[in-house]
DNA sequence: TCTACTGTTTGATCTGAATCAAGGAAGATC
DNA sequence: GATCTTCCTTGATTCAGATCAAACAGTAGA
């Protein structure tokens, strides 16, 4: 790692936790790497060797049963921290969405640096909270939701996170953004078939309640409507 | 408290992380209390007040839809952290499943306590990533398994959890329990309604995989099948 | 410009689990 | 020991979303 006090995500990342002294320690455990749209970075199942801040990029977290089918159980953005410190093996995989850059570490130096670092620990402990709550959010989706309920949760959940990435903490809901996934994706995140996405997709356009301007566009035309749908608590 | 020293969670628990003396700290922070089955301890959205350790009993983590639909999004076990530390509002709620004994604290002096002592924090981490880990694991579950395969997965992993509970960490799975879960309940787990789940529970007891001597009781007759069944990674 | 390809939409049909509807069993209460 | 009450099981029917099957729209190459 060249010099962490200009990196874009300096101040959002778990990293933002260190003094510059510190921060230049950790940075020389760290490389910066780039990987290219559909890159696996961590295998399902392999020993944990790697953990890394993102950098830029968007990529997915999935777990998978034997004859295929796929779970994506998460979401990872711009400042996000991915891996598994602390464990052994990895339960799951990593897999890069887009075109990313990652600062890299690996797992054992890390996991040491951070025990040395309780500011750092804390933060990654209110991540890994946070992190736990939008999963268990998921879980009510996937339990409990109807295919509207979903398709309408995970545009409004797009429309926010999309809107917060970056270096600063602004909060603006997007109101027309590209989705980082493609419908099978969109279908492995909500447990639906891809039929059932560009159907649910379809109708909500038809209702103006959105606008699909390309494959990966989408325009918010009703939020209030779209919040609705969403059967949000 | 009166004596964290002979709380038979004591090493078990994250307090495991603390020397005596730190121990005899947070030990004045909380206090013991019981709970009975049905009580709700934290109601979601409220704001977190507390949090506590299990010291006996089983209680499920919930989240639910205004209209009423409620998905249970995690069951603790003795010896397991309950509540939302670091963040101002508890996004579930938490209730007693069978009667239970708490070891509880103010959300903002354990919060304090726990930022001054790491290792106590790096505990906590750990039973956080655990926790989601566990969390992803029903992503999948919910998201793609079949009802039989929801059902196996919950059978056995009650198997393993009510076995390697109290305060030894021993791990033997158990061949007869006692489900923590009425029909309805493990329907809430399982994102299936009660009909399905009795109907499930038949089919595997007249297929001779398992045995249910009583409403709760529940014998593994075949458990190499019932993993078959369960669609494990 | 034609062809191939990849990702998406739309239609027809099917099915696993939900819903609706009785019954049955095991405690609890009187 | 009769009567609730609560929880569970089983059967009949329905339905939301899956599956099967084409067709369509961009985009990339040749």
């Amino acid at each position: 790692m060249k010099d962490c006090s200009q990196c874009v995500v300096r101040n959002s990342a778990i990293c933002a936790a260190l003094m510059p002294d510190e921060l230049e320690v950790l940075g020389r455990l760290g490389r910066k790497q780039r990987v290219s749209k559909g890159q696996t970075l961590v295998w399902e199942g392999d020993d944990s060797i790697i953990v890394a801040n993102v950098i830029s990029g968007i990529l997915k977290v999935s777990m998978s049963i034997s004859d295929g089918r796929e779970q994506i159980v998460g979401v990872v953005f711009p400042a996000d921290f991915i891996g598994r410190p602390f464990g052994r093996k990895s339960p799951y995989s990593v897999t890069a969405l887009s075109d990313a850059e990652l600062c890299i570490f690996s797992r054992s130096s890390f996991d040491a640096f951070a025990r040395n670092h309780p500011a750092l620990e804390h933060k990654l402990l209110q991540r890994t909270l946070e992190e736990l709550d939008r999963a268990r959010e998921w879980m009510l989706l996937l339990g409990k939701k109807t295919a509207t309920e979903r398709i309408a949760t995970l545009l409004l959940e797009m429309s926010i996170r999309l809107g917060e990435t970056g270096c600063s903490v602004e909060q603006n809901e997007l109101n027309e953004f590209a989705l980082p996934l493609d419908r099978q994706q969109m279908g492995d995140v909500l447990g639906l078939t891809i039929e059932t996405v560009s159907r649910q997709l379809s109708r909500l356009k038809a209702d103006g309640v959105i606008g699909l301007p390309d494959r990966r566009m989408v325009s918010i035309q009703d939020r209030r409507r779209l919040q609705d749908l969403s059967a949000a608590a």
